[in-house]
DNA sequence: CTGAAAGCGCTTACAG
DNA sequence: CTGAAAGCGCTTACAG
């Protein structure tokens, strides 16, 4: 059986609660019998239990974060930089990949709710899940699921206003946006939004198209398929989404179209695996490590002090300068 | 304060064990009583709490994860997998990114054991960091940990067979061979020996160029831009990595080699991702899906009904064919 | 400077 | 079919 706290104390010739106060480094103790104590803890190689502590102190140091899964680059590069800045800490990360089934995104809540989260970072859908929840500790990313949780985003509008405008720079006139479920209210729509604003500036039309599950890979194609087919004199597309704007431009370049002469492509998120495998891809860096430190920043400060003062907080995007949109 | 067992069996009138009864749908319990727990339950949303629970039976149902960096395509799927088995079959994941610090590594061991975790999955180096721990129940992915953790990997050696032989069979002669890092002594090093055996075959001489830390994109380009300097007349290249294939096929094109013309390239690993988005990349496919679960079926014979007989597994890996390698 | 006792929220033999 | 008691491994007032 795993050693205990009382084994190290009978071994060391103390009592169990002098054992936790050498553990946890409080009170008064005797270098002396310090010195015994870590010795018979080295000796049965002690490992504390976590799960007891935590059931007694009412503080797990868990956070969960639920993604809709890490194979896409974006999620896959945020749930790294969250997951190290919780390890310094000195908190741990429960991980949930939702697939976009809000089924199971209900019972990763009800899961990580037994498990007694401190704090819950949620970059998901499914508003309204999350309103009996008052009381978690919560902040999501890029979706507003209640009142009550902050929400951090790139600065999305932003974003799309100089996606757009590089496009139209570059000398396009017909730009179409393609973005993400439009039945979901989320920061991410305001992309949508500046680029309608900045097609309207140039006194242009503008169209979005939208493709639902937008990190789902197979979802992308037959979106794509139908605004080529909709509208073959589209002379520049600005896609939500790195992933979707090759999938964009490998289409187009089979109907034979060159990019960027005769047609000017950016996208947005701008991961650091996309930018090194596809520099030539002109694209809105989010910057990812910023964000996931302005979540937890938000985050702890709840737990460990109360709710923060933050609603929603737009952190700054810059532009990739690939050569999709032209070289300007 | 949350609810607890007590709050709920006095609302319904009974005791904390009927409830848990209830709970746990344990023993015999009349429906009329069922009925007022489940009531009482609702009326004051309570929540079982799991780590009261995974004291008592000495189970937590956590699963260690391990892994250099979520934000490498083959780890971010990897994990995806491994996770979603584990929900699937009641288990939770703690995700742990050693971002190739072998400090960390240590730390993220000894937290894991802390949490009681019923298994660990480990994609990391540090052979020997794990000798100690021959009690915990343990699975390594592409990795020798210790005599006591089985490894399952692709089938390293066919892959790294038919990678070769297909560069020889595309009309290759000088084939160059790039792999990580040589000091450790991993499963993934049989790709070597088999390009080595593939080119003896032919009457080929060999040679192989080795990147610490494979999975860091910053480290590649040095060894790439050695390879060519040294040697400017290649005309195959076997990467071990994706990224790394990628990254060789940017450089040379940059140089003027035409591929796959002057130059053929395939890489290893596979992604749906990279597949997804550079599909003209030759590579040789791992099932990262069947890895996850070989690996999960391992590790929870090991916690459920003690050591599996497993020591090493290959999962059967294929040829992707794009267009780097030639048109075969 | 150190220890005995109670309790964190749950479960499970043991009685009845 | 149901309950009182003990215990999972730890910590923290409270005494001394």
């Amino acid at each position: 059986m795993k050693p205990k706290i009382e084994d190290v104390a009978e071994i060391a010739g103390v009592s169990p609660t002098t054992v936790s106060r050498v553990l946890n480094d409080r009170g008064y103790i005797s270098q002396k019998t310090k010195d015994k104590v870590y010795a018979a803890m080295k000796e049965i190689n002690y490992v504390p239990n976590d799960l007891a502590r935590s059931l007694y102190n009412k503080k797990s140091n868990l956070i969960g974060i639920i993604v809709p899964s890490t194979d896409h680059p974006f999620f896959g590069e945020l749930v790294m930089h969250l997951e190290n800045i919780c390890n310094q800490k000195g908190y741990k990360v429960l991980l949930c990949n939702s697939l976009h089934d809000s089924q199971k995104e209900q019972q990763y809540w009800d899961m990580l709710q037994r498990n007694q989260v401190d704090g819950v970072i949620v970059v998901t859908y499914n508003r309204g899940l999350f309103d009996q929840a008052q009381n978690l500790c919560a902040v999501a990313v890029d979706h507003y699921l209640s009142d009550y949780i902050p929400v951090v985003s790139s600065d999305n509008f932003k974003g799309g206003k100089l996606a757009t405008e590089t496009l139209l720079a570059a000398g396009c006139r017909k730009v179409i946006h393609i973005n993400g479920d439009e039945a979901i209210e989320t920061p991410a729509n305001k992309r949508q939004y500046a680029y309608e604003e900045a097609m309207k500036e140039a006194g242009l039309d503008h169209e979005t198209y939208h493709v639902p599950d937008i990190a789902f890979l197979e979802h992308n194609i037959n979106v794509i398929k139908a605004l080529f087919k909709d509208h073959p004199d589209v002379d520049g597309i600005f896609a939500s989404d790195d992933i979707l704007a090759i999938h964009t431009l490998q289409y187009a370049k089979s109907l034979g179209y060159k990019i960027p002469e005769d047609l000017k492509i950016i996208g947005y998120d701008g991961t650091k695996l996309i930018r090194s495998i596809y520099p030539e891809l002109t694209t809105i860096v989010q910057p990812v490590e910023e964000i996931a430190g302005q979540v937890l920043k938000i985050l702890f400060e709840e737990i460990e002090q109360g709710k923060s003062g933050v609603k929603e907080l737009a952190v700054p995007v810059s532009l990739w300068k690939g050569s999709t949109a032209g070289s300007n």
